[in-house]
DNA sequence: AAATGCGGTATCCCCGTGGTTACCGGAATC
DNA sequence: GATTCCGGTAACCACGGGGATACCGCATTT
């Protein structure tokens, strides 16, 4: 009838592996979280200027996400006005061997084509509200 | 008044390389789809036996996308009836190190603390259509 | 003649996501 | 007294992606 249906050379998943470590790095801009986390820890407003156009909303419920999956710490400075400094677990670090290798890919990209994409989400800025 | 912001570590992004590589891999199951062209080329039905839970509509969508993107090329092959078949392009393969990277991770989890995810995409299966 | 395998496409519709805006309390500065 | 800084939270809402289902043409098998 057809071609016979050949097996597969890879591993077949009783359960995904590249699922469970994708399910880490879920939500728009966590891997930039991770990222600007990955050499030191920062304070709150230092990731929001780091990451231009994120909003506070989307990167408070990021890193309180990022938290409840154990990748970052959350921690209180006794400051006036309070400041919060966040940083990277031991399981958040083991994710930044594959996001230095995206990293690297989106390089290669840059130096070759130039920048296409401009928003890490699917989501396109509406034009006003109200 | 409050502590100094202080100047990120890592390089500031005129055009986000970790934005770049991932705009490649956007849309549901993209990087299972990639993970089982790694081995060697593989026919729409058998990435559907791969990927069980993936539906045509979606696999087909998404080999297209990969395919605009030039990570994937797609073969017709002339038999009867007609089979596809997809391939990794060179730019494809340039994502295999941040997959494998992805994957190790998730087996490291899988084996300490087993699956909490089962569904690569934010979408819940709804109760029934009808 | 009917069923099966292959490789899809068309339609419908839910709902999760994130952008926008407004607002909070306390301390320090102007 | 007013404004600024800090680190958020609350409410509203448009959007688009993906699941479910039905269906297609063709050729071979039963």
């Amino acid at each position: 009838m057809g071609l016979p249906v050949r097996k597969s050379k890879v591993a077949a998943p009783p359960a995904c592996p590249l699922t469970e470590s994708l399910a880490l790095l879920r939500g728009a801009w966590a891997p930039n979280v991770i990222w600007y986390l990955s050499a030191e820890p920062r304070r709150f407003g230092e990731l929001r200027h780091d990451i231009p156009r994120i909003s506070a909303r989307v990167l408070s419920a990021r890193l309180r996400e990022l938290e409840s999956r154990g990748l970052v710490t959350r921690c209180v400075l006794d400051t006036s006005p309070p400041s919060a400094e966040y940083a990277l677990t031991d399981l958040g670090r083991e994710l930044l061997p594959a996001i230095h290798a995206l990293t690297s890919v989106g390089q290669k990209l840059i130096a070759e084509w130039g920048t296409t994409a401009t928003t890490p989400t699917i989501r396109r800025t509406r034009v006003a509200a109200r």
